[in-house]
This record gives structure tokens, sequence and C-alpha cells, in this order.
DNA sequence: TATGTTAATGAAAAGGTATTCATGATTTTG
DNA sequence: CAAAATCATGAATACCTTTTCATTAACATA
């Protein structure tokens, strides 16, 4: 038999089993009295007709969705957000939340995407590597959809957000860097409007500026050809540096090749190179990169939990939250002498 | 003013422009005769109360939800598929259709996800790097959902796929290895479940076989560390291979690793390795990876358009295509001779 | 002017479920 | 054994939209 589409009702499920439409429905939301004589009956004329709850229909009277929105951006540049929406994704799914997924650019407006969202009665929206105008997160705000992103925050914007600790990272980077008696670093920057980048660099910055020493920068896209077109300009130099900072790993990776095949430097010898978010090539036998791993379980951890949360109270102030990362020592960057002194070497996942 | 939820519905909107409930309707659906001035009051209306539609109420009544459900597994570690989730959620956003996402392993049995999307009224299923099972397939074509599966395939089932030409893929790769003279290649398999995988495997050794030439065989999970612990063994025999194929990119990544940094062996003087897939790290100067393209592309666009046609015409028979994939030379397999024996070198892309 | 067409509009129904309320059945308690 | 309490059930309603149908208004034609 071929069956249009699904056109099984709860009425016809109460039909075959000789009950009443309430009675199905109860049946099937664990809720309300059923005997277990009709909860029988119910769940076995079900099977027989191949019946499934319409969600749309359910939707529709309880006002709940169990759907949220995931925008997310840079995916498929760059292998840290493919961790970021596997991790997200499954955890929503073991909370019983449906995903509807959006993948945009970096710099793409959301103001299209976002009516989709709300027509489509998500209950939350979790944003990811691309930025929410703070007007339009506001909106959701407004209309009792919380907002919840990780890696991207706007000042002042009534949302929940949840980032690495990218200035302390940044600090970081440039103490080991110093420590270790490098004189001459350069930072490639992602792209410039991203909060990412802007903190990293900052936090290098300052510990730099503190100490007096001044630092090369470039830009490179977050792509690692950008980031290996930048290098080799770089380290084409007649003063070229002896230690390039990047604002992401997979720059960084671009960074190595570019100095050990294009230029057959010597790493860290001659120069050394970091990176930032650990991604599972940065430990990797051809590149052995230090970088500063992102908190990225507990980033997704706390953003689901809140966001759901938030869904579930929805008077609840929204949370915002630092988390620090750490700094993963491997071989791509000299190290200070007395490798002893106090600094965090993680081990490898 | 706070809103609790997006409770304003096409009635106040009415109430507000003074016109009935069907006028608003007819002014958001683009469809039934309404007059510019209706159409204005109504418009404005909704604008100031902030009116969205609800989707869910409409699909009760259209049958229509424009949703489609994406399973995928292998997202995060194998950047092919990962490229294939971003192109698909791309393609069906351009063709207006929401994606309900679900991410899953690649043994992970979709019984308990299925009764999900069919609860939440997908119009299509789209299946990637994972198997449905045939009678779970069966099941969703019989309630008038089109499944459509992208390199992965089912005997006999009644669904539409698409799969790179796998086996060929795999001849072409043996081709080239025996016309380059290599005496004693290996094969490391994927898991041992999947077409791709088998199907690779099966070209290379029918040619092999032809030529009598045996063969070493390793399993390596579709990951980098199975791979490289796998290329160890391999390499540190007694007889070792002088030719390494892998059933994908990530595993000849992997490969590579072992051969040059594990054990300091020269590639490809000493062992010539090939992959499968062309992710984009394959052609970083640190791997520069021979292997064979898939394209992707195509059976993204492939496989999409065919659902949708399929949704739009329920009584179309499913379609499925193998789609021949490219050999990509880079530096990582000795070549035969006299390149100009009829091989097809692809260029970057 | 009278009649026939067309376009715009509103009332009402339908789509599939959860939930409230009232009723009837059953059990517990004094 | 009667009264009270609990439990199970069904009828009816609400959720918010699209769509059909009938009505009215506007307009063109004879």
């Amino acid at each position: 038999m071929k069956h249009s589409r699904n056109s099984v009702t709860s009425i016809e499920v109460a039909k075959l089993a000789g009950v009443s439409q309430s009675s199905v429905s109860r049946a099937f939301s664990h809720e309300g009295p059923v005997s277990v004589k009709t909860r029988r009956k119910v769940l076995d004329a079900a099977r027989k007709l191949g019946y499934q709850p319409n969600a749309m229909a359910r939707s529709l009277i309880t006002r709940r969705t169990s759907m949220v929105g995931m925008v997310i951006a840079n995916v498929h540049n760059n292998p840290f957000y493919t961790e970021v929406l596997d991790l997200l994704s499954r955890k929503f799914q073991k909370l019983g939340q449906k995903v509807m997924l959006f993948i945009v650019n970096r710099d793409q407006n959301l103001d299209d995407i976002l009516p989709q969202l709300l027509e489509y009665q998500v209950e939350g929206i979790l944003v990811t590597a691309a930025t929410l105008s703070s007007t339009m997160a506001e909106e959701c705000e407004r209309w009792g959809r919380p907002v919840a992103m990780i890696n991207r925050y706007v000042p002042g914007v009534h949302a929940s957000w949840f980032c690495c600790a990218n200035y302390e990272g940044g600090k970081m980077v440039a103490k080991l860097l110093l420590d270790a008696n490098h004189q001459r670093p350069a930072f490639i920057a992602g792209s410039e409007d991203t909060t990412t980048s802007i903190d990293r660099e900052r936090g290098f910055m300052e510990i730099l500026n503190q100490e007096k020493v001044e630092a090369l920068r470039e830009i490179g896209e977050y792509t690692y050809q950008d980031a290996y077109d930048a290098a080799i300009r770089l380290l084409d130099r007649k003063d070229p540096p002896d230690a390039i900072f990047c604002a992401n790993d997979i720059m960084a990776l671009g960074v190595i090749d570019a100095a050990k095949n294009g230029l057959g430097l010597k790493i860290p010898e001659q120069v050394s190179i970091i990176g930032f978010d650990d991604i599972p090539m940065s430990s990797w036998s051809s590149y052995s990169l230090t970088t500063v791993r992102q908190p990225i379980q507990r980033m997704v951890d706390a953003s689901v939990e809140e966001l759901l949360n938030r869904i579930e109270n929805p008077e609840r102030e929204p949370l915002q939250e630092v988390i620090p990362g750490e700094l993963v020592i491997r071989g791509s960057a000299r190290m200070p002498g007395g490798l002893s002194s106090g600094w965090v070497i993680s081990q490898d996942r």
C-alpha cells in the first residue's frame, strides 16, 4: 500500500482503537491519566497505521516547538568551527532539541535569515562565528527568543555570550615569546572586524608595548592561503620577524608551510610560530604547532545550557562568561631557557 | 515594551489595519487578489506590531513545511563531509528550504532520529556518510518522504543516490601505480562496512589481480591516527610496501606523516602515497597529496535538485547516478616515465 | 440604463493536536 | 453500606493560518 503524505491522524487511530481522540493524545504525551489497557490499544493501533504525532499541530497548541536556530559561519575554512558545530548539534540532540541550521558567511548580514527563524518559531537562537547586529539581537530577545553567542559579543547587548579569553590568550603568547628571548615578533590578524582577532591582538600588543617591543603586522582573513602569502611577505623582508603569532591555527599552518617549504627556514630555530584554537591538525607531526587551546567543550556546554535555561525562564538575565584557554606547548616555538618558569604545558587531547 | 512570546497573530493585525483576517493572509502570501491599498494598510500594521506569519499554523493547512531533514556523519573527522555539509546547507537555503540537521556517528542507527524527522513533517531527507537501513528508507518513501543519499547506497532500495565513481577511482589509482612500476602496493581501508571504502578497494584490487600483483592490507577506520599507526605497521615490515593507497585523504595525510616524520622515509622516492577525496589540506605544501577528487559540487547539486524534484513530483521514480572523479596528480606518488601516457592531470582548484 | 464581468472582500471551515471540563466508573474510607 | 475521593474517559474548544465560497463593489459592454 502506498500512502500519499503522512495523512494518518490521531482521529483515525482513535477510531481503530475504539477510543476517543483525547485518549490517543494522552497515550502519546506521557502526561495525563490513561489506563494501561487503553494505552496499549492506542499504541497498537498507531503502530498498525504508522501514526506519528504531528509536531506542527502540537506546537500550535502548546506554544512550544523544541526547535532552536543555529547560525554558524566559517564552517568550511576553519576546522575549529566544524567541531563547534558538531558538538553543538549533538548536545542539542541529546537534550531533545531540534536544530534548524543556517550556514552563513562571516560578514553576511543576518537580517534575512532572522525572519525565517522567527517564522518557524524557534525557541532560541545560537550564533557562532557570525555577528548578529545589536538591534537584531534586541529584537529577538524582545520577542522572547533568547540569543546565545559563542566567540562573539556585542557590547551592551541584552544576550548571552561565551568567549574564550582571547585577550588573556594574546598576553600569554606575548609573554612566552618574550621569555624565550624573541626580539622581533609579528602578528597576522584575521578579519579586522571580528572581536576574536581584535582581542587576541590587543592582549598580544599590550605585553609587547609594556616591554617596548615593536611588532610587525599583516592581515590574513582567516585563511591558510592568505596567511601563507602574508608570511612570505613578512619573512622576505630585510628585517624579518623571529616570531609570528597568528589569529588562528589554520593561518598558523599556512605560515609554517610558507616558512618551511616555501622559504626553507628552520622552525623554531629561525622563526617561531604560534596559533590559536588547537584544531586537530595542529598536533600532526608535520606541524606540531604551539597554540592556545580554546575551551571548546565548556563553551558549547555553557552556551547550550544557558540558552535552554533562558528558554525555560524568560525572565532570567542573560549570562556572559569569558572562559580561559590554555597554552599548548609543542614544537613550533622556541622555549624559554628554564622551561620550569611557571608555564602551563597542556597534554595533547 | 516587552512581549512574552510571539503572540501577535494575523487577527490582531487585521484589527489594527481595519480589515479582515483573510486580507492579512492574502497580503502576506503573494497569492490571491488584494488591492494595493489594503496590502499597504496590512503591511503597515504588521510592521507596527512586529507580526510574522506562523509557519506551523501555515503548514497545518497547506500541508507543506519547506523543511528537509539532513542527516550527516563524519563531519568532525573528515573535512570532505564538512564541505558537503556546507554546500548542501547553502544550496537548500538558496532554494528556500529550511534544514533540520542531525549529526550522527557513522555506525549509528538512524531508527531513533527518523521518527523525529517525520514528526516534524520534513518533506524529504538527505543522508550523507551515514547509512539508512533499507527498511527505514522504504518506510520513508512509502509515506511520501523522498530520500536522497550522497556517497552511500543500499542495493535495491527505492531511493535516490549519488556517488562518486569509487570503483573506477580505485582502478585509476591502481593503474597509475602499476604504470609507475610499483611492485608492492598496499591498501588501507576505512570502515569495513562502508560502500565507499569497499568499492574503492574493489576497483583497486581488480586491476592488481589482473596483473597478478598482490597487495598488503590494513584498516584505518577513516581517522588520521588509525592510518598513522597502520602505516607504521606496514612500513616496519621486512617487506614494506612501495605504495600505499588510502580509502580517503585524511588517512593518507596520516600515512604521509608516519612515513616522513615517523620513519624518515622519502616521499615519493621510497614510498608513494595516494588518497581519495581531495580535501583542501591535500594541496598544502607539507603534503602535496596525489588523490582522486570527488565531484563534490555536482554530487551536492544533483542530490538537492533530485530531492526537491521528487518532493514536487512524488510519483517520479528515484534517480541514481555515479559521477566520475578525477585524478589529481601532485607530488606524493612516483609517476610513470613518460607522463604523457593519457593521464588526466587536474589543476588545483 | 440595464446587464454581465471582474476584482476585492469577509465569513466560515479545515488542518491535527493538547487541554479543560464534565461525566461516569471505580475504589477507598468511615 | 453509604459517602467520598480518585481515576479514566469523551466532548468540546483553542491554537493560527490558508482557502473556499458567497457577497459586494467597481467597471465595462450592449
